[in-house]
Formats: C-alpha cells, sequence, structure tokens
DNA sequence: GTCTATATAGCGATAGAC
DNA sequence: GTCTATCGCTATATAGAC
C-alpha cells in the first residue's frame, strides 16, 4: 500500500491519456504498454487483466476527489465558485481521471457510470447547505455537468464552447444570484 | 430519396439501441445485424462500411434536429422552457440520435464530435434573441448539456438523477428568471 | 519484475451463390 | 436484395524464458 510502483501509475497515466486524447476504442493494452514504455507482459504483471486496469483508474479518481471535497469546503472565493470555476478542463489529475471515466462509461463500462454517478453524489452533498433549495441545487449541479460534458466531447486538448476567464466570472455570477439562500 | 428502403432504417435504429443501451464497444456490425434481423452481409449490401453506417446515423440526427428546431420556435411556452423541458430523455427519435452520437463521439469518432457541436450551435443560434446576453445564453445551453450528459451516463432506459414533472418546471422558471432579457 | 512467443476469439470486410 | 463462407487483422490473455 505504502507507495504504488513506479511502473504502475505510469501504466495508468498512459492509460488515461490515451483514453482522453484518442477515445476508448484506441485505449487498448498494447497500445497503453507501448506508451508507458513497457511490454504487454510486464504490463499484465501489474494488471491482471483490463477490467483491473480500468478499476484501478477508477479508484484513483476516487482518491482525488476526496483531495478535492477538502479543497472545495475550503475556498476562500466559496464552495460554488469554486466548483463552477474548476468544471472547465484544466487538465489536472482530477479533471483526467475524471475524463477518462467518463469514456469507460460511455463505451459500456457500468462500473464507470456507477462511479461516475457516485461521485456527482458526493459533490451534491457538500454543495447542498449552500443553495437555496434542492431546484438551485440542481442548477449549479447541471451547469458544471454541462461544462464537463463540452470537454468531454472537445477530447481534452481542443477547447470547447465552454465560458472562459471573464465569461466564466460572468456565468458565476449569474448562477450564484440565481441560487443564493 | 423518395423513400427509404424498409431495411436500411431498421438496421439504423437497432444500432442506435445498441449504442445507447450497451455502449460503442458493443455496438458491432454483427450485433448489429442480428437485432435487426438481418445477415452481416445483407447489413453491409445497406452500408458499404462501418463508417458508412456511422456516417447514416448522424445524417438522421441532422434531420430530426431541423424538426426540431421548427418544433422549438412555434412552441407555446416560449423556445427556452422548451429547450429546457426536452433536455431530459424522453426516448423520442431525437433524443435517441443524439444519445447515439455521443457514444460515436466519445469512442473516438471525430465526424460525430463536429456534428454534435454543429448541432449544439445551431440551437444556441435560435435561443440567442431569447437570452439576455451571451452568460444568460451560456447557462441555458449548459443546463441542456447538463441534463444531455447524466442522461448519456444513465445509458437511454435508466433514468438518471434528473429532474422530473414539478422539479423540472422549478428548474426552467429559475433559469428564465435568471436569464429574461 | 519484465520480456517474447503464442493461443484464442471477435471484428470489419470480401466473394460469390441464390 | 439477402444469404453463407471465409480472409486478414487486431484484441485480450496465457506460458514460460530470463
Amino acid at each position: 500500500m505504502s507507495r504504488p510502483p513506479l511502473a504502475r501509475e505510469k501504466v495508468l497515466d498512459a492509460f488515461e491519456r490515451i483514453l482522453i486524447d484518442d477515445g476508448e476504442r484506441a485505449a487498448t493494452m498494447d497500445a497503453t504498454a507501448r506508451a508507458a514504455g513497457v511490454s504487454k507482459g510486464g504490463l499484465l504483471y501489474h494488471f491482471a487483466s483490463k477490467e483491473a486496469m480500468e478499476n484501478a483508474l477508477l479508484a484513483r479518481l476516487d482518491e482525488r476527489v476526496s483531495e478535492d471535497l477538502t479543497a472545495m469546503a475550503a475556498a476562500p472565493e466559496g464552495p460554488v465558485a469554486y466548483f463552477i470555476r474548476t468544471s472547465v478542463m484544466q487538465n489536472d489529475p482530477l479533471d483526467r481521471a475524471i475524463l477518462a471515466a467518463a469514456r469507460l462509461a460511455q463505451g459500456g463500462n457500468t462500473v464507470a457510470a456507477e462511479e461516475l454517478r457516485n461521485v456527482r453524489d458526493r459533490w451534491a452533498q457538500t454543495l447542498r447547505p449552500h443553495a437555496r433549495d434542492e431546484t438551485a441545487l440542481d442548477l449549479v449541479m447541471l451547469v458544471s455537468d454541462g461544462l464537463y460534458f463540452n470537454n468531454a466531447l472537445s477530447g481534452g486538448s481542443i477547447p470547447g464552447p465552454v465560458p472562459r476567464d471573464d465569461a466564466m466570472t460572468a456565468l458565476i455570477t449569474l448562477v450564484e444570484d440565481a441560487i443564493r439562500p
């Protein structure tokens, strides 16, 4: 437990990158091994099957969400503004983990779909006290989902039609005015 | 042109259903042929390649969006309310076409991703006059994207964590108040 | 712990009968 | 217009050397 082997993390990073940039179809064990600089046999020592590799990626997502919930609760600008602003792709570890999980889910992996719904619930729980009512909470969650959806379509590198900088600040103000308790 | 062969539509319906219910990975030509009640050879008479079959599905999406834009412009409740309300899965032909295209896009099909962005633009164009400014338009589009994203994760049949009935009416009111010109 | 070699299965696509 | 049979390729996974 204490410290995961380096090769393991390197493989997961490569798998994540291919999922995001090239899609679920391209994220084969072969391509992952090549990108990680190991052989297919070497990869299969760390992950006994593709399913095991996918589950490891989802476990990493879970850890990163826990860290984000802590940061969100402590954000100076407030949880809602933090949540919306960080919903646009910043290419940080959490964003990448979510995007990769979304690829798996849309490829037919039901565990990934469940995990994403679980993640969404944890965010909603933390934000609930900061919204006037359930409708206001719905609004915040849906705007965030929308931002992620556009990122997911854009493929991670190419920026999608999402508000940037000034437009994002204006959007946050609009949402906060609409949901203020 | 006048009337597409029955088998052609039956194949596209089957392909769409498998994409939505079982994911992009499962939507093979073999599985599609079986579900449509034809042989693989029979399928390949209508669609010379898998790419041709995917493009036919995207063309069908385009037609359905054109019909929806007409309906939206004429909706008694107003375009914005119509747009948000119809963003939740009703399992109608348009919803299914979008969900299927999203699956293709996330599987790595760049044509599908472009088509979805194009569809989004056409909606935004029609809604623009009904929003106070670009930020308000962003809000409407993102809430709609969020609703679709949740549907996409849920898989079409299982309802996701989206507002229903009363909650939806409340959400529409909240959004309309926030964006009123 | 990492490698090469190989087994097995499924996919997209072709050929040609009917 | 629809079928069966089959080819070529690639994917996951196994076996066993180093």
